[in-house]
DNA sequence: TCTGGGGTCCTAGGACCC
DNA sequence: TCTGGGGTCCTAGGACCC
């Protein structure tokens, strides 16, 4: 039983470059509002931006520094979505079992003695219908396949089982895992957990001790690539929805902080609105200059999809936060009840 | 490297109840 | 009242991912 994870290449520079062209081969950068003075980060940088040491994640401030020719293009949601759908199409043509991760991957099931010819045919076809670039990484397992993809960028295949496990993965640091990052890594430093080996030979109850009974146990497994988890094809439901704006100005004016929560909170309610499913909490989100960031959360007294009353429920939350110190981001979540299997009692 | 925006999941402490 | 133990709900925060 094999698993692939296919995994798009530089995914929005790619499909900026599909409908200009001319891009191709130059530095491309894709952030924010395409405007390298403004405080955002990169989303994705093309592999020649890459060579200039630009990163998802950093700002274009940053970015700009370090290849001043590059070219900074705003982030265009709806036009990804739709290139991923038609991603998520070719990849469903295949007869198995899809999970869709994100924008640009995905697992594949591959119920087969030798997935090779399965992702060999994927990367082809993904390729021949969307024009753009995959790799793929096969695992004997979710876990494995995900951190197989890394080795096949790009534009390849790569393939890792129990049996190479240790031999690509052993000796890297603990956060080339997937789901371990720079945080635990810290944590783990001082107890002379570095590398990926260490972490899936450590001592359970010493991981326990640090970091808990879930998680302790949870990190040896990942880092030992255990994973039993099948391919689920469930189409996603939401658990929440939420927009935040990182202000290119902070705010110090109560007013127009409130006048930005109820904006936020209206987005928010739209979205809600969108989903059909009524919001039971909502979460205020504040960052303070420079950088410090509380929440708020309040249960609704009733699931509600009422716009006013979600962006009152904000607005309260925002009476419960220091109002004394500028602002640098707000954000205004929804969070809707779990799924519901089937229609039950009131 | 002066640090986005969309999310998910887990933990811990306090309130409250029996 | 010099106060046990278990369970659940709510809230705040941390960590991770793309």
């Amino acid at each position: 039983m094999w698993v692939l994870h296919v995994d798009l290449d530089e995914f929005l520079a790619a499909v900026e470059v599909l409908r200009h062209p001319e891009l191709a081969g130059r530095p491309v950068v894709v952030g924010g509002r395409g405007d390298p003075t403004e405080r955002a980060v990169v989303s994705t940088a093309s592999y020649k931006a890459r060579e200039y040491g630009i990163r998802s994640g950093m700002p274009l401030r940053t970015a700009v520094k370090r290849c001043p020719e590059a070219v900074f293009l705003p982030v265009d949601k709806p036009t990804y979505e739709a290139a991923s759908e038609e991603v998520m199409e070719v990849l469903r043509s295949f007869d198995e079992a899809v999970e869709v991760l994100g924008w640009d991957e995905a697992f594949v099931a591959a119920d087969r003695h030798d997935p090779h010819d399965l992702a060999a045919s994927v990367r082809s076809r993904v390729l021949e219908r969307t024009r753009l670039h995959c790799s793929v990484g096969i695992g004997d397992n979710k876990i494995r396949a995900k951190n197989a993809t890394d080795h096949g960028k790009p534009r390849g295949t790569f393939t890792l089982t129990r049996d190479n496990w240790w031999a690509v993965m052993g000796d890297r640091p603990v956060d080339a895992v997937w789901g371990v990052g720079r945080r635990i890594a810290a944590r783990l430093a001082p107890l002379g957990i570095v590398t990926v080996r260490d972490l899936g030979e450590a001592d359970e109850t010493a991981l326990v001790a640090e970091l808990g009974p879930t998680m302790g146990p949870w990190y040896r497994r990942l880092a030992r690539g255990v994973d039993a988890s099948p391919v689920d094809p469930t189409p996603w439901v939401p658990r929440s929805h939420g927009h935040e704006e990182t202000f290119q100005t902070d705010l110090d004016d109560p007013g127009e902080i409130e006048a930005q929560v109820r904006r936020l909170a209206a987005l928010a309610a739209a979205d809600v609105v969108a989903d059909g499913r009524p919001a039971v909490r909502v979460r205020l989100k504040i960052r303070y200059v420079p950088f410090d960031t509380r929440t708020r959360s309040h249960k609704l007294p009733a699931p509600t999809s009422d716009a006013s009353t979600i962006a009152d429920a904000a607005v309260a939350l925002l009476a419960r936060t220091d109002r004394t110190r500028a602002v640098r981001l707000l954000g205004v979540t929804a969070e809707m009840g779990p799924p519901e299997p089937s229609a039950g009692r009131a």
